[in-house]
DNA sequence: GCTTTAAAAAGTAAGAT
DNA sequence: ATCTTACTTTAAAAAGC
C-alpha cells in the first residue's frame, strides 16, 4: 500500500519535474525571441496537451518546447521562422521540424489554422530592413499577382518573401541587397535570386537600371 | 468513377525481407562479396551491392536479409538466388526455399494535372503542407495503407503499398478526395 | 528511438570554381 | 554567379544498442 502511494508520487513528481524544466525553456526560448505574452501561454497550453495525449514520449522536451513555441506563432499569426527558434534551442531545426508537424498532426493544427499570410512575414522582415508602407504594398501586389499565376506552390514563403521585398525596394528606390533580405528570411543569397529571376521573368517586372 | 486515364505510375524501389533458413558465419561471407562493408559496430549486417540485377542486400548472421532497389519482384528473386549460389560455394546448406516478403514499394508517378498547394491544403482532410520544409503535401492514405506526396507539378511519389495494385488503389484515393474538394477541375482559377 | 540500404519528387543549401 | 553534390520528405525490414 504504502509502496504503491510512493511511486506514484514519484510519478507526479517526475512529471512536474519535467513540467517545470518544460516551462522554464519556454520561458527562456520566449523572453529571447521576445515573444508577446499570449504566445507564450498558447505554447504552455500546447505543450501540457501534447504531454496530456503522451505526444512526448520519444521526443525530447526540449524539441517539444520549441515545436509549441513555434506553432504557437503560426496559430497566432506571430511571424517567426524556424531557423530563429532553432537558434536559441539546443536541438536542430531538423528535430524541431519533426515534433513541429507530430504535434500538429496530433493536435489537430491543420494547416488552415497554421497559415500565415504572406502579408504578415513582410511586415516583419520589412520592420527588420527599415522599409517602408509604400514598398510592402508593392511587394505583397507582386506576392499576390505570383500567387495567381501559380507562381508559389511549393516554394518557400520567406524565400518568395524575400524576393518580392528585394525587387519592391528596387522599383520603389529604396533598394536593399540580396545578401540583407537574405539575411533577415534566413534564407540563402541564391535563393533569393532564384525567386527573383523567375518573379522579374514571369511577371515581366521592368528592374530600373 | 475517378479518372484515372491520365494518371502514371512508375516503380522505382522494392523492399523485401528474406529468410534463407539457415546461419550465416558472415566473416566467411564477407569474403566471398565482391564489392561489401562489414562494421558490426556500427551495423550488424553485411552491406552488398549486385550490378546485376542492381541492389542491395543487407545480410545477417540470422540467415535473414533486406533486399532494396529492385525494380521488380523478379530481381529480388534473382538476386536471392545469386546470393544462395555464392553462399554454397562457401559450404552454406539450405534446406528449403528461401521466403521472400515483399514490405515497401516505391513509385513515382503524374497525375497530369498541376495543383495550387494551398488550396489543397486547406481543403484536403489530413494532409499536411510545410512548404517551407518540403514542397510537397504529405497524404496518407489508410487502406491499403500508403503514403503519397503530391508536388505542384502534379508528379507523385507513393511508398509504403505492398503491391503495384494496392499503390494504384492508394492514388485513386486521393484523386477521390481531391475530386470531392473540387480540387480537380481547376486549372485556370487559381 | 537510432544505426544501414534504395529511389523518386522539387526545393533549398553548401562548397568549389 | 553558376555548377555540382547533397540534404529535406515518404515507407519498410533486418539485429542490436
Amino acid at each position: 500500500r504504502l509502496r504503491k502511494w510512493q511511486s506514484r508520487l514519484r510519478v507526479s513528481d517526475a512529471a512536474e519535474r519535467n513540467l517545470a524544466f518544460a516551462l522554464s525553456e519556454l520561458d527562456r526560448i520566449a523572453s529571447q525571441l521576445k515573444l508577446p505574452r499570449h504566445v507564450e501561454e498558447e505554447a504552455a497550453r500546447l505543450y501540457r496537451e501534447a504531454v496530456r495525449k503522451g505526444l512526448i514520449r520519444g521526443r525530447s522536451i526540449e524539441s517539444v518546447i520549441a515545436a509549441c513555441v513555434y506553432a504557437s506563432c503560426r496559430l497566432l499569426k506571430v511571424p517567426r521562422t524556424l531557423d530563429e527558434i532553432a537558434d536559441i534551442s539546443r536541438v536542430d531545426k531538423k528535430e524541431i521540424g519533426r515534433s513541429f508537424r507530430f504535434i500538429a498532426r496530433n493536435l489537430n493544427l491543420t494547416p488552415k489554422k497554421l497559415f500565415v499570410k504572406p502579408t504578415d512575414y513582410v511586415n516583419k522582415f520589412a520592420d527588420e530592413l527599415g522599409m517602408s508602407e509604400r514598398v510592402r504594398r508593392r511587394a505583397i501586389a507582386i506576392l499576390e499577382e505570383a500567387y495567381d499565376r501559380g507562381l508559389t506552390s511549393g516554394k518557400s514563403p520567406a524565400g518568395l518573401v524575400a524576393a518580392a521585398l528585394y525587387i519592391a525596394g528596387l522599383l520603389e528606390d529604396e533598394k536593399r541587397t540580396q545578401r540583407e533580405v537574405a539575411e533577415v528570411a534566413r534564407v540563402t543569397e541564391v535563393t533569393v535570386r532564384n525567386r527573383y529571376k523567375e518573379l522579374v521573368d514571369k511577371l515581366n517586372l521592368k528592374i530600373p537600371v | 468513377m475517378v479518372d484515372m486515364s491520365n494518371v502514371k505510375l512508375r516503380i522505382e524501389n522494392i523492399v523485401a525481407s528474406v529468410d534463407l533458413f539457415t546461419q550465416l558465419n558472415l566473416e566467411k561471407v564477407i569474403e566471398i562479396c565482391p564489392n561489401s562493408k562489414y562494421n558490426p559496430e556500427e551495423f550488424p549486417g553485411i552491406i552488398c551491392r549486385f550490378e546485376e540485377p542492381k541492389v542491395a542486400l543487407l545480410i545477417f548472421s540470422s540467415g535473414k536479409l533486406v533486399v532494396t532497389g529492385a525494380k521488380s519482384v523478379e530481381d529480388i528473386e534473382r538476386a536471392v538466388n545469386k546470393l544462395i549460389q555464392m553462399l554454397k560455394k562457401i559450404g552454406a546448406k539450405f534446406g528449403r526455399a528461401p521466403q521472400i516478403d515483399i514490405q515497401n514499394m516505391v513509385f513515382s508517378g503524374d497525375i497530369g494535372m498541376e495543383f495550387n498547394l494551398d488550396a489543397v491544403a486547406l481543403s484536403l482532410p489530413n494532409c499536411e503542407y510545410e512548404p517551407e520544409q518540403f514542397p510537397g503535401v504529405i497524404y496518407r492514405v489508410k487502406e491499403p495503407r500508403a503514403v503519397i506526396l503530391l508536388f505542384s507539378s502534379g508528379k507523385i511519389v507513393c511508398s509504403g503499398a505492398k503491391s503495384e495494385h494496392d499503390a494504384w488503389e492508394a492514388v485513386r484515393k486521393l484523386l477521390r478526395e481531391l475530386e470531392k474538394y473540387g480540387l480537380i477541375e481547376e486549372e485556370e482559377e487559381w
